[in-house]
DNA sequence: AACCAGGGAAGAT
DNA sequence: ATCTTCCATGGT
């Protein structure tokens, strides 16, 4: 077991990352002690527990674990999947001069929060395809109540290698689509015998990960982009096709219309190099918690 | 009842 | 390359 206590620069409201945490009930959070428990999925799944210590302005955390994994290692993923080596403050003021300040001044020091683990990412962005939120969230726990498993009271995504292995017949009786079944098997599959490496892939740049990704059945290019900025934490992806993001951006302008590709081309301009930012606090916008 | 939802594949242009 | 059409399945 060990510990380590980490702390930088604000703004970041580890109290916001916590309350959107628990709308996906997947997640370990409370938000009483404000802790979360984050599963790491090293080649021994582990559990690491994160407790916030501090204030949004003065952002402090104790970081808990035990297990194989290298201590170093651990912090660092954690550090990438809740945001503690990108600048917030930096991003903060970038956005103030731009269309977008009310949404950041609404919103400041939310984090981009990365999913636990790639495979997780990509099964959760296939299983979102086209579903609202509600449904598309029930169906996820499904999947990882009937394959995935539990330690310390955390859930763990199932092994592609383990997917691969079932019918689609018991996802369909899950209410998964025929369609949607067979894009799951199929890409954990292509996992498992190695023809799709997941770790490998995030060695290339954007492009070119779009490039050999959308090649694969059931993966297009909204899928990627959100792999590439939940599952790698890329900086500059804007998901035009996103229906979030467009309504959105209809709100924002106050358009009668859902905006056009080129309008939304046009708006994002300013909004580079830090456009997953940008999406995350557009997608925040358009959230019920008003 | 009709339209929508944090799309994708396959076919048509 | 880009634009339709159809596909699925529950929510509102």
């Amino acid at each position: 077991m060990w510990q380590e206590t980490i702390q930088f620069e604000g703004p970041y409201n580890f109290d916001l990352v916590l309350s959107h945490l628990q709308d996906d009930p997947l997640n370990w959070v409370d938000q009483r002690t404000k802790t979360l428990k984050i599963p790491y999925y090293g080649d021994k799944p582990q559990v690491v527990t994160v407790q916030g210590v501090g204030t949004t302005d003065a952002p402090k955390f104790i970081v808990t674990s035990e297990g194989p994994a290298p201590k170093d290692k651990v912090l660092q993923r954690v550090a990438h999947i809740l945001q503690w080596d990108v600048s917030l403050h930096d991003i903060h003021e970038y956005f103030l001069k731009t269309d977008l300040r009310p949404i950041f001044e609404k919103h400041k020091g939310t984090p981009l929060i990365l999913d636990f683990d790639l495979y997780a990412c990509l099964v959760k962005c296939i299983i979102h395809q086209q579903l609202n939120m509600a449904f598309a969230r029930k169906l996820t726990e499904r999947f990882v109540h009937t394959y995935g498993f539990q330690q310390e009271g955390v859930w763990f995504y199932p092994s592609p290698e383990k997917i691969a292995d079932i019918r689609i017949e018991e996802l369909r009786q899950m209410q998964f689509s025929q369609r949607k079944a067979e894009y799951i098997i199929g890409v954990s599959k292509l996992i498992v015998t190695g023809e799709l490496n997941l770790s490998d892939l995030a060695e290339l740049s954007d492009d070119e990960i779009m490039k050999r990704m959308v090649k694969i059945r059931g993966i297009g290019s909204w899928t990627v982009e959100n792999f590439l900025l939940f599952g790698l934490g890329r900086p500059n992806l804007f998901p035009k096709a996103d229906i979030g993001i467009q309504n959105a951006l209809k709100k924002l302008y106050n358009l009668e219309r859902k905006p056009t590709y080129d309008e939304m081309d046009e708006y994002k301009r300013p909004w580079e190099p830090y456009l997953s930012y940008a999406s995350l606090y557009l997608w925040r916008s358009i959230e019920a918690t008003e």
